[in-house]
DNA sequence: CCAATCTCAGAAGTACTGAAATGG
DNA sequence: CCCATTTCAGTATTTCTGAGATTG
C-alpha cells in the first residue's frame, strides 16, 4: 500500500546499463543524448514554451517575415503543427500574423519588438544548457562533434535535395 | 480543394534551412540526427514493434533472465511502460514471463529461442541502418564521433551516480 | 481543373505521474 | 508499518494524416 514512495520509477537521471550492442550503437547514442539534452534545457530554459519557439523566433529574426509555409519548409516542420505554435507566439506577442496583401492565401508572420527580446533571453538559457551538456568534453573535443553532427546533417540535406544522380 | 495533393507538407526528407544560431547548436544537432536516425531505423527495420523491443531483447540476451524492476533500472525505461512493452513480446513469443519463486512479488522475464533469432534479426538491419546513418562520415571520423558521444554519455551516468562532491 | 496555403480534427508513439494491489 | 514490485489509468507532448475552405 506505498502512497507516493516509488523509491526510482525511471528517473531521467538515473544511471543505465546499456546492453553491451547498444552502448556504441549510433543511433541508440544520438537518442539518449537527445533525450538527455531536451531534460537538460527544460531545466535552464524559462521562458520556452514549445522546443520549437527558440526554432521560429530565431528564423523570423535572421531571415525576416516569411509565409507560414515557408517556415515550416525551413524548419522542416508539419505546417498543422505550426499553426497552433504561431498562434501562441501570437498570444504572447512574440509574432504577429498578417494576410499577405500580394497573394491572399499567405499570412505574413513577423518577429515583434518583444520577440527579439525573448529570443536574446532563451539564447542565454539555452547557451547555459550547452555547457552542462557538454561538461564531458573539453574545447577541442566540442569543436570536433560539433563538426562531425553539423556534417552529417549537411551531408544528408544534401543527398535528399539532388536525387540519385 | 486539393484533394491529396499536399506537394510538401513536412516532408521527412525535405531539406531544413536552420537559422544560423541553431545550425551548430548541439542540442539542435543532437535532435535532429536522432530524428533523423529514427526514421532511417525504421525503414530498415522490419521485424521491430516498439524502439525499445531491441534494448529490451539485447539486456536479456547478455545480463540474462531478470525482474521488471531489474530491466527498467538497467534500460532506464519507467516500469509501467515495461509493462505493455512486454505484454507484446509475450504475445509474439520473443519473451516469458513466470513468477519468481523465491520472491512472488517479481517476474522473472526470459528471452525465448524466437526471440534470440529475432534479436539477430533486427541487428542485422540496425547495422544496415547505421551504415546509411553515417554514411557521411568515413571510418575515422566515425570511430571518433562514437568515442565523443559515449564518452559523454558514460560521464553523464558518472555524474549522476555519484552526487557533487 | 489543378496547385498552394491555412486551418482544424484526430490518430499514434512516447514519456511521465499517481495510485491500487500484492507480497517481503 | 515500511518498502519493493507489478499493473492500470490518465496526462502531456510531439509527430503525422486527412480533409475542408480559400485563393492563384
Amino acid at each position: 500500500m506505498a502512497k507516493s514512495n516509488d523509491s526510482a520509477r525511471s528517473a531521467p537521471w538515473a544511471p543505465a546499463d546499456p546492453p553491451e550492442r547498444l552502448r556504441r550503437l549510433p543511433s541508440w547514442l544520438l537518442n539518449h543524448l537527445a533525450g538527455r539534452s531536451n531534460r537538460i534545457v527544460a531545466t535552464y530554459v524559462e521562458h520556452l514554451g514549445r522546443r520549437s519557439d527558440y526554432a521560429v523566433l530565431a528564423s523570423l529574426d535572421e531571415t525576416g517575415p516569411a509565409s507560414q509555409a515557408e517556415l515550416a519548409r525551413r524548419l522542416a516542420i508539419d505546417r498543422g503543427d505550426l499553426v497552433g505554435l504561431l498562434n501562441r507566439l501570437n498570444d504572447e506577442g512574440l509574432a504577429e500574423r498578417r494576410p499577405d496583401p500580394d497573394d491572399r492565401r499567405r499570412n505574413v508572420i513577423t518577429i515583434t519588438a518583444a520577440g527579439r527580446r525573448t529570443l536574446v533571453a532563451i539564447g542565454r538559457d539555452i547557451q547555459a544548457a550547452q555547457d552542462e551538456l557538454l561538461a564531458p568534453l573539453n574545447a577541442a573535443q566540442r569543436a570536433t562533434l560539433i563538426d562531425l553532427l553539423q556534417h552529417m546533417v549537411d551531408h544528408h540535406h544534401a543527398e535528399a535535395a539532388e536525387p540519385p544522380a
